[in-house]
RNA sequence: GGAGACGUCGCAUAGUCCGGCCGAGUGCACCACCCUGCUAAGGUGGAGACCCCGUAAGGGGUCCAAGGGUUCAAAUCCCUUCGUCUCCGCCA
């Protein structure tokens, strides 16, 4: 059964929690709910439990029973049997009772994140220098055309708006820029995978995406599979069920996948170019961890975000999402956002967030700690590159005539080719 | 898509036909101790997960792929789902 957080916190500081629900603007009496249906859950177990051993001691002495002693027996057995059924089906309601209220809170936030909502975000660094250009800057989509390298009305064709071709160098970018970002995980220790994109509901939900979220997702009715919106879904359920050994250190994976994405609430916003699609590819760095080693996990994904984008000369900050805007898993996340210029905005290119305990308990993740005892483990997501870094690297590193410089590290994954021109012909 | 076999406590298996003495035997692996003076063998004991009550000691409940049903009682009978394997068919 998922607990999603922890019933030990919630029964012994529910102040604790309360005060998550506030920062992250939920409901608060959720709380209280919540710790009265655990009440009433565990009387409804106990009853029932004490009609259940009864009736256990009760059988062994029908199966004891000598033949003409039985027929009493039994009809004892059966009246027994009635009120077992009973409290058993009270048992089993207080409990999908508990679950259903317990899932309605949010993972608990962490202190020092700021409270509020999706624009009370805290700055926590600005990095690089914003590019300037002594002539009229193209968008990303002016040169993927001028370049022949991004064809959305061949994608609206074929698929719909908001899908996209990306042709000769530009799918050969996506797929440097993916190799490289996969290059620099192997070297972290990263384990890579390649995961699946469709998933079963209960793993869908498992990593709590179905809840809010539902209409962002591709369904599949005929097949009951879910769409991933990210490799995050199918790296986090890799290890559903399971006992892990993290005595020798974190279990860290990078997911490489396409992602696909609904984008039901987002009708007019970016719908120029690559920036929103509703199919894109991600490397997704995912880690399970010892809980009290989260925090520094967290850390060291960021950083090696900001490693990877730094070193294709983007200029980025970093923000500390407000609580209201994160993720119901997270209890902190961290974006990265690269300066656009056309856009004279920072956009998100990158995202990380520490999910403590909470998605392993709905996953039922744990570890075996020294004792012998078991206890879920910390579960961390973080991108490490996807198709929209493309809209940064074009508009960052153009030049007057359309053409764009190629940054030193991908160079090597493009044939040592260090400027995008038109293909000659 | 059609036909069939199967899914048991880390691994391998027994048990399922004939429901109760099976929450479950055996081997291997594992842990502790003993014996042995040696990188072996032997002996004794212990091992699972989850939940409830309890400060604790301890007690109780649930779990034989998952979910339902029959029954006083189900690993064992019935149904559904998921998965694995074999054969046939189909296949960008």
């Amino acid at each position: 059964m998922a607990r999603v957080i922890d019933p030990v916190v919630l029964r012994e500081k529910p102040d604790l929690v309360k005060r998550s629900q506030r920062m992250r603007g939920e409901r608060e009496e959720c709380v209280d709910e919540a710790i009265a249906a655990d009440t009433n859950r565990r009387a409804a177990i106990s009853e029932f439990e004490t009609l259940r051993a009864e009736q256990n001691v009760c059988g062994k002495q029908v199966a004891a029973a000598p033949r003409e002693e039985r027929a009493a027996l039994v009809a004892k057995a059966q009246e027994l049997a009635a009120r077992v059924k009973v409290a058993s089906q009270r048992a089993s309601e207080a409990e999908v009772a508990f679950t259903e209220a317990v899932q309605r809170l949010g993972n608990i936030v962490i202190e020092g994140v700021p409270a509020g909502g999706e624009d009370d975000y805290v700055v926590l660094r600005e990095v690089g220098d914003i590019p300037s250009f002594d002539f009229s800057a193209r968008d990303h989509l002016a040169l993927g055309e001028l370049l022949d390298i991004i064809d959305m009305e061949r994608g609206a064709k074929v698929a719909g708006a908001r899908f996209t071709y990306l042709k000769g160098l530009g799918a050969r970018l996506e797929l440097a820029l993916m190799s490289l970002a996969l290059d620099r995980a192997i070297a972290a220790g990263f384990v890579p995978l390649i995961t699946p994109t469709l998933v079963r509901p209960d793993i869908m939900r498992g990593t709590g995406f179905l809840g809010a979220h539902t209409d962002e997702i591709y369904y599949l009715p005929a097949d009951d599979l879910y769409l991933t919106g990210t490799s995050e879904v199918a790296l986090a359920g890799y290890h559903a069920n399971e006992i892990l050994d993290l005595t020798d250190g974190p279990l860290r994976y990078a997911g490489w996948s396409t992602c696909y994405r609904r984008e039901a609430g987002s009708h007019g916003k970016d719908t120029r170019g690559i920036i929103r699609v509703h199919q894109f590819n991600k490397l997704e760095m995912f880690s399970y961890i010892d809980p009290a080693d989260a925090e520094a996990e967290h850390a060291r994904l960021l950083a090696w975000q900001e490693a990877l984008l730094a070193s294709l000369g983007l200029a980025y900050r970093v923000i500390d999402t407000a609580a209201g805007d994160l993720g119901s898993s997270a209890a902190r996340k961290f974006d990265i956002e690269a300066w656009i210029p056309t856009q004279n905005a920072y956009r998100e290119l990158t995202s990380t967030s520490n999910c403590t305990s909470f998605q392993a308990r709905r996953l039922n993740i744990r570890q075996r700690r020294e004792g012998g005892k078991t206890s879920p483990v910390a579960t961390l997501n973080g991108t490490l590159a996807t198709t929209r870094w493309i809209v940064a690297l074009l508009e960052t590193h153009q030049r007057a005539d359309g053409t764009v410089t190629v940054p030193e590290p991908l160079r090597s994954y493009l044939g040592g080719l260090d400027i995008l021109a038109p293909a000659v012909r």
